[in-house]
DNA sequence: GGGCAAACGGAAGCTTGGTTCCGCTTCAGG
DNA sequence: CCTGAAGCGGAACCAAGCTTCCGTTTGCCC
């Protein structure tokens, strides 16, 4: 081997004025059609959605575990901005800021069936996007401690637990079709689960 | 259409001694593999796990969905039997059944992660197998019933919160790997939040 | 034992969906 | 305006897996 490969041209870091367009609409419909359909959507639905050719897409990303990725990334982002809106506010307990980031985890994996699966495949093949997205991890064990100090929550909370039930929930959530309304209920329960007059032993 | 169409020659209900052993030996090849590595196996495995050509697996079965649906079938047996045992304990109080039955939910799914799936599967696709095992949701809902009329557990306990909680835990259990041993945390939470002392409001 | 319906094996066929290839088009710098 | 690199479209390609087909074998009944 020389002293430099260059196996391969190394594209340019920026793009054309169309190319940051084309990414940019990708992204969108991808977005869209995720949410919408799940991880399942076809390549070629989504170059359509966007209005473009496959090829197209294929420039843009390395292949459709890329694309995911790079959605997968806005998603974790997406969470760790609720959570941190949820830790500042200051006109709540410590117990009122967790219930308020377990229900907003529900509110954005309803909203989003991608998430849903991100909670899931990131937990999986992709946990490093999860432990990876700045601070999300930190402010989750921040967000528990500061409730478990605060002495209402259960003494054994631990931020994996919020994990957890965030987790459980979308799935429930992800099956609403069919359990109608039934994560409400699973959410209080764990809600309650959660309180220190709730833990046994 | 004359009186009596024959389009297909209708196979006979009896099966020759061979076909019968290796009907069996195909269910019992695809148990241990879907148990193993979920619904995403290949036939041809399953047919080479029985010993058998594929030919062979499709003589017996219509198609991959329809030999997961007589697995799915026998899952929901299992499961019932255990709430039944569970109901039929004299020497517990009814919430220590239902902690029972819903500790067992978590064995069960634990133990075979093709039930896992059927959890979920079922609650969509094939919710009808689910709701056809005689007698599962009859027992779930006397479950929950003598459970609240003993006063023990939140008044407001339905039947379906109880599958709802088996069908999050099943969730996090299956991802073990990865939350390693949370579930055990989280199956603590929803059973304290199960009880009367939890509820809120 | 003989005959035939039933059963068998596994190569070949088909479908689905991701990925590549390449001739044509468009931006952007000189 | 001219030119070349960058970008584009979408038909063609390919891999994976489910399913079918058909020549051969086997159990079962007379």
């Amino acid at each position: 081997m020389g002293s430099q490969q260059t196996a391969e041209p190394a594209p340019p870091a920026i793009l054309r004025a169309d190319a940051q367009r084309n990414r940019e609409r990708i992204l969108a419909a991808a977005r869209e059609l995720m949410a919408a359909h799940g991880a399942a959507v076809e390549m070629t639905d989504i170059a359509e959605a966007a209005g473009v050719g496959v090829g197209t897409l294929y420039r843009r990303f390395p292949d459709k575990e890329g694309l995911i990725l790079e959605l997968l990334r806005e998603k974790f982002q997406e969470l760790a901005a609720a959570l941190e809106r949820e830790l500042a506010r200051e006109d709540a307990t410590a117990r009122e800021r967790l219930h308020g980031y377990i229900r907003a985890a529900c509110a954005i994996q309803g909203a989003d069936r991608g998430l849903q699966e991100a909670f899931s495949s990131a937990i999986d093949e992709h946990s490093g996007i999860a432990y990876s997205t700045p601070g999300l991890v930190e402010s989750t064990r921040r967000l528990a401690a500061e409730a478990v100090a605060e002495g209402a929550v259960r003494p054994d909370l631990q931020w994996e637990d919020i994990v957890s039930c965030c987790c459980a929930l979308g799935h429930v959530i992800q099956h609403e079709d069919s359990l109608p309304g039934s994560w409400q209920k699973l959410l209080q329960i764990q809600l309650d689960g959660l309180d220190r007059r709730a833990a046994s032993g």
